[in-house]
DNA sequence: ATAATTCGAAACTTCATAAGTTACGAAATA
DNA sequence: TATTTCGTAACTTATGAAGTTTCGAATTAT
């Protein structure tokens, strides 16, 4: 089954939108993500209704962080692409006549809240910034300036 | 985004397989899970791999259970239909150039392998037989005998 | 004013893959 | 020998994220 890659393209440009000083195109960031300007504003726009990115039209127009990355978690970020799903497994029937179905959703239903439940402390526990700090960390480790830009960007 | 309901519906059908003292053809399970025979032989076809059930051709043939529903955790029935990908999130590009992604699919990896192995830890705990007490119980409680069907089987 | 830039948004098409379907051969029994 | 049932290949369908095209609206430059 495809992914859904939403929640982790939008980490990424929002770490990218940091290191610029100006605002960045829906094609400047396409380009970033190898696709195309009309789905990058499809999927900011999530963002920008919580306020985490703001986008401005016309001439020298574009996006920008709307708070400092220290103020979202991974959470946030989920939340404001949609809250997507998150499993692929799932139940065959929601809402099943048969008790033995029941049984098996019951399980199911339970363990797969467990892991959700978990995933989403976690992503809650992580702030976009300890993002920042940790390729800071990886570029300083390799000897490139803080700033610099990845290759695709 | 679409569910893999295979774990879901082969718990199913071997709970029903287990109160019939007969073999189910391919048929009748497609009918209980409103699907179609080449669906379930298909699916089915990688239990009879683990030894989870047996299958007999010809006439008074079709599917039974292999060995004792206590020999069985949600894990191995989960492994027996292909180790599905869990997740309908996932990362953008798996081996990025880009540190800033790096960054970004090396938290994400870490929360998702983290709920990943929480599911499957549950699922390695819960015996198939479990789900079959647990629906014991269920019957029990409305006054329906052990034993019976549920409507759609 | 006029032109150029950029977002906003609607209306599509594409892609991946579990699910579903069709069909026919092989094996087993009546 | 006929019938039943699985085994399997090949194909179609359904779903939703992703991708694309297009045009209007807002903003700035000249």
């Amino acid at each position: 089954m495809r992914h859904d890659g939403r929640l982790s393209r939008m980490l990424h440009v929002l770490l990218h939108m940091e290191e610029q000083q100006r605002p960045m195109t829906s094609e400047e960031i396409a380009g970033m993500l190898g696709t195309n300007p009309a789905l990058v504003r499809r999927t900011l726009a999530g963002l920008r209704e919580g306020g985490y990115v703001v986008s401005e039209r016309g001439h020298g127009g574009g996006w920008m962080l709307g708070k400092p990355l220290a103020e979202m978690t991974l959470r946030d970020v989920y939340d404001a692409v949609g809250s997507p799903e998150v499993f692929a497994l799932g139940l065959a029937d929601d809402q099943p006549q048969c008790l033995v179905e029941q049984a098996v959703n019951t399980a199911l239903r339970q363990s797969l809240d467990e892991a959700r439940a978990l995933l989403l402390r976690r992503f809650a526990e992580i702030r976009v910034s300890d993002l920042r700090d940790d390729f800071a960390a990886r570029a300083a480790s390799l000897g490139i300036m803080p700033g610099m830009s990845c290759a695709d960007a």
